[in-house]
DNA sequence: GAAAAAAAATGAACTAGTTTAAGACTTTTA
DNA sequence: TAAAAGTCTTAAACTAGTTCATTTTTTTTC
């Protein structure tokens, strides 16, 4: 059949895990909503329930949350061919603590609660699939809750590059900043710093 | 039928999330090892290859690496009803970074990783299984990689102690230390606080 | 149960990262 | 295309957390 690109896509990244037939591809595209978001638009607010799970087929977008001084702290940024979201409230339906907003137009793929339980019934291969995503997941947070709280910011950031060079150039030092864990005038600090060596 | 404690443990831990026939519960008990360490024995060194996922049905152990001085940081601290191993190296099969020893005796169930992939062909419902376990450690573990960034100190002591209560009683404030990424000196000034608080 | 080893407390001097403030540069909007 | 708003840089004074050194307390070992 002759699926749309950002479905393609989606498809292409679920079978790094597993294999769909035709009519499985057809039925999981049935389940999925299209959202678009220009620049600065939220695709989620805090204080609300978690409606969907998102893939994104184009664009960028940052998850963050707002301490009690207002200011911000970003848990992720999220590009093409990346899942977001927020896990916790999608799951217990509880009102989410985060803002996910994008930071340029954005397409995204999302998969409601209703959906990904009825895929599961219909389709007890996403089991796996979902398993070993959350499993590849788990392995990359747990390395990076551990970096978070043993190294040095300017580690941190030299690490953060190595390793999302195609993010570093789309979003701003002070977004940059906000996802490290330090303020904008120490990143930088540290940018020049790197630079001059 | 009539199974030791362990597997009780670990049967009512997998209870929570799948139903499993009497013949289920049997084959999968098959597949386990059982393990019991000394207090100060290693489960495993950094440079092996994890051989094993551990469920652990008595006892308390540590999860840490050492960095290029030397220094320990302690990733988790895992006791009875708890599962720890290293996740990244059981997968890849690359020599792992973690060491894993007891702080006290401890008893385990392991299974290997020949096991974990007969697992799901014999029993697919453990895809389920695992699927929600790493989604819940995902979830606890975003929550940590965003904490270690943005909170004092201070702050991840008291939400570690408010959360895990009868862990902080069990282990050395060295190594409490060594989770939260303080130096011990800095941990005694902050319990010091706290306490005249 | 005494000796040895490890953990905890305390304090003084230090460093990584923050705060506040001001000016230069860039992007957005009308 | 000018004005407004946001981002980036620099610097001085500050604070959270480190380092090093010493003493006290607790745990381990024989």
């Amino acid at each position: 059949m002759n699926y749309k690109e950002s479905h393609k896509l989606l498809l292409s990244n679920v079978s790094r895990f597993i294999n769909l037939t035709e009519l499985e591809k057809q039925k999981y595209i049935s389940l999925l909503t299209e959202i678009k978001v220009d620049k600065r638009d939220f695709l989620m607010q805090a204080g609300e329930i978690a409606k969907y799970e998102y893939f994104i087929t184009k664009g960028c977008l940052k998850v963050y949350t707002l301490d009690e001084e207002g200011a911000p702290h970003i848990s992720m940024f999220a590009i093409e061919d990346y899942w977001t979201g927020d896990l916790s409230s999608f799951m217990t339906k509880e009102p989410s603590r985060y803002f996910i907003k994008a930071t340029e137009h954005s397409e995204l793929l999302g998969i409601s609660r209703e959906n990904y339980d009825l895929l599961f019934r219909e389709i007890p291969k996403f089991e796996r699939f979902y398993r070993i995503l959350y499993q590849k997941s788990l392995i990359s947070y747990i390395r990076r809750s551990n970096h978070g709280i043993s190294l040095t910011a300017e580690e941190r950031y030299l690490e953060f590059k190595k390793k999302y060079p195609q993010i570093v150039s789309r979003i701003t030092q002070k977004d940059l900043a906000a996802y490290i864990g330090i303020t904008p005038e120490f990143m930088s600090k540290i940018i020049t710093k790197v630079n001059r060596m």
